[in-house]
DNA sequence: CGCGAGAGCCCTAAGGCTCTCGCGGTGCCTTAGT
């Protein structure tokens, strides 16, 4: 019954006729009011779900996104389908102007508003949540979710908060959607959104088409040649993206590469909006050869045709070179991934790593909620602890998010602190919350070493990124650079799949309880919960009992 | 963590060496001033 109305929907609005891997279970987990993680590959097959979904429930969709501009493209598209089909759809963000700002929570509460796209920010504030709460929605739709935990836990503190807002909305149906999750971020983003019992959708993760090579370089000299030469040769064959981790970079090697009759453009965040939009727009009108950016290009480009993508430096996961590299090859042609490495570079993915908040930042932080409440205040929010450290307001939210962690504050409906019941002291509270941090970038720090993995196997690349994503590949791919050098054989079950299977709980004398990832060869990957991937030679861990199977 | 710029050193000069210091990504939002 629900099957039939969702293909007649998806068939009717969308035109469909069939689906894509995935999209129609998670269709009907969310018809069903169920709350869902969708991990669907790139292209037109995530908003089709909660297009469809939407119209099958009762009640306004709520989309959350964290890119203006992807609101934008959204709606479009939805307007695209026609109102008397999906209904209106709707941004809400700055750039409305109050009146606006109101038209659209008005026309969510009335009906004639069924899609509002915002980003996070927006539901910090305490008006916009309760406006929404009454025109009661029927689906909360986290985009790129894997931004929860990418962005949440520093750059987008508001991110993290996303778990109180649904419930503070009476949890509606939550449906988050994303690309490239491994399953440590998927576990992440059901427990930061507070999804209950969720059905999890995993479509395939593997991208065939998508030729792997790593080459490696000893010197900077000798790197920089490479990448220019290998664009250069790319070039050939079509158009293509190179990633570097700085502006500078982007601007040098697009200079170098204009230098030698290409087309390049650099792409960064510190370009003027208009000429970030016209770089855009060229690549899109193929009036460019190559785009030469940071991280800042990429969510929500969708351009078919890319042929190959190449980094200058490695990223900072494999989370985010899977995702970047998956914007290749779209169209399902041939395309090439290369990753031009220099172990060096991985440096500059450590320093961005770094950064716990400073002990006496937290502690001032905790003070003053607890000061605050004791002088009456009902409690402590961010516009009051702006005004009293002077700081701004996104490592203000931060450091609330870790004190909450740690068990010293609670948020109250409101978006404001108050002191937890049995808080510890201020300065216990700090130094447990700067524990935290500390926790989390450790864990940063090892997906950092994964990236340092990927470089260095001399195994089938794509079975060692499909591994790191929970997949199994069989038989090595025939389509990386090791396979082509046969130096990737066949990985011969091996003594670790009998004492320390893939998925099996396990306890470290050291560092305590972790999950088996992967084997490889005579070593196998562990995610431990306190600091993050290891990787350890099976038989120095047999010779020393270093891990013993736990309860799961 | 690693790079590059600039200062200070060597002391026949001036160019080359070493050391120190500053810098590096991603986007909402708000508010002041044209």
């Amino acid at each position: 019954m629900r099957t039939r109305r969702i293909r007649q929907v998806a068939r009717d609005v969308l035109g469909f006729t069939g689906f894509r891997p995935g999209q129609e279970d998670a269709m009907k987990a969310v018809a069903a009011g169920r709350d869902t993680l969708a991990v669907l590959p790139s292209g037109a097959g995530k908003s089709a779900v909660y297009t469809v979904a939407g119209l099958l429930l009762d009640g306004p969709v709520l989309v959350v996104s964290p890119l203006i501009a992807l609101q934008r493209d959204q709606v479009q598209r939805l307007q695209e389908l026609g109102e008397d089909a999906v209904g209106r759809a709707a941004v809400l963000n700055s750039g409305l102007s109050a009146l606006e700002h109101q038209a659209v929570l008005d026309g969510m509460r009335d009906g004639t508003v069924r899609y509002c796209f915002l980003a996070p920010e927006q539901l910090a504030k305490p008006e916009v949540v309760e406006a929404i709460r009454t025109s009661a929605p029927a689906l909360f739709v986290v985009d790129e979710a894997h931004c929860v935990s990418a962005w949440g836990h520093d750059f987008r503190p508001d991110y993290l908060r996303l778990g109180g807002v649904v419930e503070q909305l009476g949890h509606p149906t939550v449906l988050a959607l994303t690309a490239t999750a491994a399953p440590p971020v998927r576990a992440e983003i059901v427990e930061r959104l507070e999804m209950a019992d969720p059905a999890v959708v995993v479509a395939g993760f593997d991208r065939p088409e998508i030729r792997l090579e790593v080459t490696h370089h000893p010197d900077a000299e000798g790197k920089h040649r490479a990448v220019v030469d290998k664009v250069c040769e790319l070039t050939q064959q079509g158009i293509g993206i190179l990633y570097s981790a700085t502006r500078k970079g982007t601007e040098e090697f697009a200079e170098a590469l204009t230098g030698r009759g290409l087309r390049a453009a650099a792409y960064h965040a510190g370009l003027r909006k208009s000429d970030r939009e016209e770089v855009q727009r060229r690549y899109m009108d193929d009036e460019l050869d190559v785009v030469v950016a940071t991280t800042a290009f990429g969510m929500g480009i969708d351009k078919p045709e890319t042929r190959f993508v190449v980094h200058a430096e490695p990223a900072d996961s494999i989370d985010s070179y899977y995702q970047e590299i998956g914007r290749a090859g779209r169209d399902g042609q041939p395309a090439v991934a290369v990753l031009v490495y220099r172990q060096e570079d991985l440096g500059i993915r450590k320093f961005f790593a770094a950064g716990a908040p400073a002990e006496e930042e937290l502690q001032q932080v905790a003070g003053l909620v607890r000061a605050g409440v004791a002088a009456g205040l009902d409690g402590v929010d961010i516009t009051e602890l702006r005004a009293e450290t002077g700081r701004p307001a996104t490592p203000l939210v931060r450091d609330l998010n870790l004190l909450e962690q740690a068990g010293a504050v609670v948020l109250d409906d409101e978006g404001a602190a108050v002191p937890a019941p049995d808080a510890p002291a201020p300065g216990q509270a700090a130094a447990a919350a700067r524990e935290l941090a500390l926790q989390h970038i450790k864990v940063d720090e090892s997906r950092i070493e994964m990236m340092r993995g990927y470089a260095d196997t001399t195994g089938c690349r794509r079975q060692h990124l499909l591994s790191y994503f929970g997949e199994q590949l069989e038989q090595p791919c025939g389509n990386c650079d090791n396979c082509s050098a046969g130096t990737a054989h066949e990985q011969a079950a091996d003594d670790g799949d009998q004492v320390f299977p893939v998925d099996s709980p396990v306890e470290h004398t050291e560092w305590g309880p972790g999950i088996v990832m992967r084997h490889e060869d005579d070593r196998i990957v562990v995610l431990f919960e306190e600091v993050g991937y290891k990787t350890l030679a099976l038989q120095a861990v047999i010779d020393h009992e270093l891990l013993r199977r736990r309860a799961g």
